[in-house]
RNA sequence: GUGGGCGUAGCUCAACUGGCAGAGCACCAGAUUGUGGAUCUGGUCGUUGGGGGUUCAAGUCCCCUCGCUCACCCCA
């Protein structure tokens, strides 16, 4: 057999057992939070239809949909009669595309199965998503989504509880310094009217107003004018824009500040709503933080936004959703109301490996039987087996081996002791326990043993 | 799509103006025949990403190509 170079695909990656313990510790903690307020778990394919993800992520979302060459005799019958090789449309050579997002495959979910979910639907989902990008740092081409979503409710308690996960699911993964940024796509859109700005335009005004904190109100300010606002547009949207201070006060001023549309009223009101739940839902007013200039990137919000932001590493946010009741209609012909966000897993798991907060213990075995030769293999497995049955992490060497071959497999898996049943310890039906760190070494009754890991390993525990 | 950087052992990298492809780690064996980490000794490991060219001689210079990577745009 001819040797292949082994190497990925670009912008994918291999997860070896310490970065998955970290990962799966992320995706555990967040599970149970999601669980806890009634979320349920809810997968979907990999690929769909191209026709159910064209159209809504917009024009440059569209060009990083990984689409999905038609196979098999579906491409072989599109070439067979034909001597050139000239495609009319698209849809000839691709008809699936790999999961772009998660919120899309959802909303698709609703529109099919809206008899069988009840309603409010609350559903979290972590699978993969696919994006044809040019990777670079923390970015992929394959990674993983966290959604979590309520459907057919437009209460703003939905939204309000949404915020409510992100805040303790934060907390429980040990996050201290965090905020939440709060804005409604609805105020947006009054402080874009109140400009004299409508239709697709507003799209690109929003996009330059999210860019504040990184190339700040003068920033701002060249950009709206460089994509062809006037300059009293662009100062008119400054104006509120820069406005700060509590979340109660930014709201007064901008009502204050701007004739109100029932647009802008309405988006008003629903933050204050929002805004009323979260004491109860124990979260601290100083933790939510109403910001005007956010604005998302994605087009189908049309209510409440959110995002969270680490202070420490600079490193954008690490959730991010709102309300977007349109979505489902696009499947359905009538609108269903949903909100929900976004955890950015990959994010999450840097800044943590970043800040240290992963916590030492990592689930890998706790005990090593040695097989001390052929003879007292059987004795090994045995003892092996009964850890295994009261609750232990156990594994036996799997070939007979040297003890050093068999010690150094411990010492570098991190095995914290190793068992060591020889002719001697069989004879008397006893077994020879190691501490790895302290290189104690004693020899228990065969029963004392298994007590004594079960103590140290399961009673604990809880 | 735009602009940089880099491809040499399983990994991290060295090799002067072109001159015998090397080191550390890892792996295997031994020092130590019932015992890991530390130390020492020895050993295995190569199509220098691929193809072409210049040259007595190419990892090194030239051309092509493939791949990776970083930044911008955008995004998680």
């Amino acid at each position: 057999m001819s040797q292949v170079k082994p190497s990925l695909p670009k912008g994918t990656r291999d997860f070896l057992p310490q970065q998955m313990y970290r990962r799966q510790f992320v995706m555990d903690t967040l599970r149970s939070v999601f669980e806890s307020f009634g979320y349920q778990p809810v997968e979907t394919p990999s690929i769909e239809k191209l026709s159910v993800l064209s159209g809504k992520y917009g024009d440059e979302g569209e060009q990083l949909i990984f689409k999905v060459l038609r196979r098999g005799t579906g491409l072989e019958d599109l070439l067979k009669d034909r001597d050139d090789f000239v495609v009319k449309e698209y849809g000839e050579l691709v008809n699936e595309a790999l999961r772009y997002d998660l919120t899309v495959p959802f909303s698709r979910v609703v529109a099919m199965h809206q008899s069988e979910l009840v309603l409010p639907f609350k559903r979290y989902q972590m699978q993969p998503v696919w994006r044809a990008d040019r990777p670079q740092r923390g970015r992929y081409r394959e990674f993983y989504q966290c959604d979590i979503d309520s459907v057919g409710t437009s209460a703003m308690l939905a939204d309000a509880e949404t915020i409510a996960v992100v805040y303790h699911a934060l907390v429980k993964l040990g996050f201290e310094k965090f905020v939440i940024r709060l804005n409604n796509r609805k105020i947006l859109n009054g402080v874009l009217e109140n400009a004299g700005i409508q239709g697709p335009k507003g799209d690109a005004a929003l996009l330059t107003i999210d860019k504040l904190d990184k190339i700040g109100l003068s920033g701002v300010h060249n950009e709206l004018v460089q994509r062809g606002f006037s300059e009293s547009q662009a100062a008119k949207i400054l104006s509120v824009i820069e406005m700060d201070g509590s979340a109660g006060g930014i709201l007064q001023k901008v009502e204050q500040a701007l004739n109100p549309s029932e647009t802008l009223r309405e988006g008003l009101a629903e933050t204050r709503e929002i805004l009323s739940f979260l004491p109860s839902l124990q979260v601290p007013a100083e933790v939510v933080k109403v910001d005007l200039c956010l604005a998302r990137g994605l087009g189908y919000y049309t209510g409440p936004i959110f995002e969270s932001v680490v202070e420490e590493p600079k490193i954008g946010s690490i959730t991010g959703g709102g309300r977007y009741d349109g979505l489902v209609g696009m499947f359905l012909g009538r609108d269903i109301p949903a909100t929900g966000t976004s955890f950015g897993i990959e994010r999450i798991i840097d800044v943590m490996t970043q800040l240290e907060m992963f916590p030492g213990e990592e689930g890998g075995t706790q005990v090593l039987v040695l097989i001390f030769d052929a003879s007292t293999q059987t004795d090994s497995l045995a003892f092996t087996q009964e850890l295994r049955n009261s609750g232990v992490r156990a594994e036996s060497f799997l070939e007979v081996a040297k003890l050093k071959k068999q010690f150094s497999y411990a010492d570098k898996k991190g095995i914290p002791f190793v068992v060591i049943i020889g002719p001697d310890e069989a004879a008397e039906n006893k077994v020879t326990v190691r501490d790895m760190s302290s290189g104690q070494q004693v020899t228990h009754a065969h029963d004392n043993a298994l007590e004594f890991f079960a103590d140290r390993f399961v009673n604990s525990e809880t």
